[in-house]
DNA sequence: GATGAATGAGATTTCATTCAT
DNA sequence: TATGAATGAAATCTCATTCAT
């Protein structure tokens, strides 16, 4: 039975290598120009052992995604682990998202790629479904302690736990965006410390949203 | 005299014409995916005659982003004018901004992938210089609202003027970007009405940098 | 009716102009390469107006052969006026077309190009048998300079006059083609000079053809 | 084992085909008339199919180029062998050339074409290293000819042998050129037979440089 | 299961030529 | 007559995908 477990275990094995490729050639070049070639070779191996693993080239670039996803709510997850307070909650959920931009650039931009373009995926597929459901989740977990906050007296009773939730979270997503271009930019041109700038992020966030001054 | 005039004028709509193509070719399918065919056809004009007013895809799609810009910009001036209270200055700015994105969500899109990719251009060229310097004023002039905020006491003295500057328009791109695409799926989804939401967004933005509560 | 004959000198400077920029075109880029659009530029005028001085881009490329020819022609009558001497014809007939190289690149380059290549003409045209017509009477000139020197005794009598004429005529172009594009290479990887290297090419020709050793 | 093998010849075989097609259709149109479909046709290939064997249009000239000049090469190689006369030497080596010339016209007009005109190739590629040594070691083992042939007291003190080797080389080039342009004019308008002009041509470049006539 | 090879369909760009003014 | 503008037709090259081995 060791053979049919050493051959399960080689697939996954040679799946995780090409989604790693991927990852660096899609990030690198983006989605349009990156070709399944540079990931075959990237990968080491022939543009047809990949179709055999995914079906298209979409199907690639979402499975890169998904990889990318579950990395980032481990990450929430592990963040968040022990901490009680409301407040460090927050903080510590905003400062897993900054870390995961800064240390998987590439997930971060295959991520934000995939959720602000159309690609054309099996919307049956158990994936695409699965991926979708993990998403609900983490924006559950994120809304809910905005509301815990609230109840708490922590944030301000004006503030609407969803829509406040929600817009933060996507200004989140945005400015990290523009910030991984403008990185090098901002350092020159406007001779801005990375580091302050992320506090003064968090600084402008929760004074927004907190009922007391920090 | 008239002749020269004339043709001159006609010159100046069709290239303006293959621009309104352009935009929606664009806006619609993305840089990579439109084809010079498709912005040609929708400006019912040849192939090569496209090519004559735009040397390459890029340069169009440059053109593009130029136009959206300058209208952009021309809100923003309108929106400005015969405002000298320096709240409802930063107010009339960012909403200039989110009308725009919603009166002209394809130049916003084709300026947002401008900003987000690196297109390849001539960065010789008169159009390019002018259309980084026209950048660099608008920042500028939102920078100094924030200086002008300070001074006059409504802005918080720990605000960073040109920090919290670059962080509300790199949230502000971010979001509005995110917000189109999900625009739909907010109000079905999530049950959240478009315009609740802005107005959310307005408060968190200067609860986040005003002195006082509003 | 000055004003007819006016008209038709502008007519025929114009032509020149055509045909003086479309020399140096041709010559640099070859004939596929040059583009109707370069040629006009160069000769500061519209396209369309090429188009009502040439039919084709082909027939502009005759005219500049003929053009060419014309020159050659002349330079060959000149350079033979007032000889009598046998030897000395032969000597400055071939020292003219070497000159007519020298001096004239891109007359020599269109016409060799013209004589190598199939282009298309209309062989009705009063002009093309015009060009074929000169042709036969100076390569008739350059054979019977060979008859003279037999009946002479200048030329060996197992010599055919219209078999050597041709031969050397047909080397001659040759080898002044591929002079035209080696002569750099000539003196600085064999380190030849060209002088040196004409005058044993006149040798060469004169010690096979002649009775005694000059 | 044979597998490998087996695929090995067969891509060989496929780029043979394709040279051989490319042969043709390149001596029918010349390089710029013709087109890479033309000889995918002709291949029965697809274009795309092509295009992975060559890189571009210029590579597959080029090994078009390279293939006539082995072809040349070796039929120099065969015609020299058991020769040790140096008269006989030289006039098998210019009967070579005139033969291949007959008997590839095609190879023999694509290495014309590629030398008279500056085709765009990678010059630090491996292949176009190759290509220009062998040409050297030919020209050289020609030259050698002469040298040999002046100590022999065959040919005329008085003769370079670089001068006149390189001479010799380039005016029967231009004149093959020539002549397979005019071949069939020449028997049609001058009557000439060919075979009686290939002798004549012998005699004349003989009568050049030997010390005592034939 | 892995792969080298093949390819259809299409992308961008060019250019000789025509036409309306 | 001179020209700016328009264009059909084609050229080179690319790439996601399939298939025979």
């Amino acid at each position: 039975m060791g053979i049919a477990e050493r051959k399960e275990r080689e697939r996954e094995q040679r799946r995780s290598k090409i989604i790693n490729a991927a990852e660096k050639i899609f990030s690198n070049k983006g989605f349009e120009q990156a070709t399944v070639d540079n990931v075959a070779n990237k990968a080491e191996l022939s543009k047809a052992t990949l179709y055999s693993y995914f079906k298209s080239k979409e199907e690639l670039y979402f499975a890169v995604c998904m990889c990318g996803q579950r990395q980032l709510y481990s990450m929430i997850d592990h963040a968040m682990e022990n901490i009680d307070d409301t407040y460090q909650s927050l903080l510590a959920f905003l400062k897993s998202i900054v870390k995961f931009q800064k240390s998987y650039p590439d997930y971060f931009q295959a991520i934000f790629y995939f959720q602000t373009h159309r690609i054309k995926l099996d919307p049956k597929s158990e994936e695409v479904k699965k991926n979708h459901k993990l998403d609900q989740i983490y924006l559950k977990k994120w809304i809910e302690l905005f509301d815990k906050g609230k109840r708490e007296g922590l944030i301000r009773q004006d503030i609407n736990p969803i829509n406040s939730g929600l817009l933060i979270w996507m200004q989140l997503n945005g400015f990290l965006k523009i910030f991984s271009v403008m990185r090098y930019a901002l350092e020159t041109d406007f001779n801005i410390a990375e580091d302050d700038l992320i506090n003064d992020y968090y600084n402008l966030v929760f004074k927004g949203i907190l009922k007391n001054k920090l």
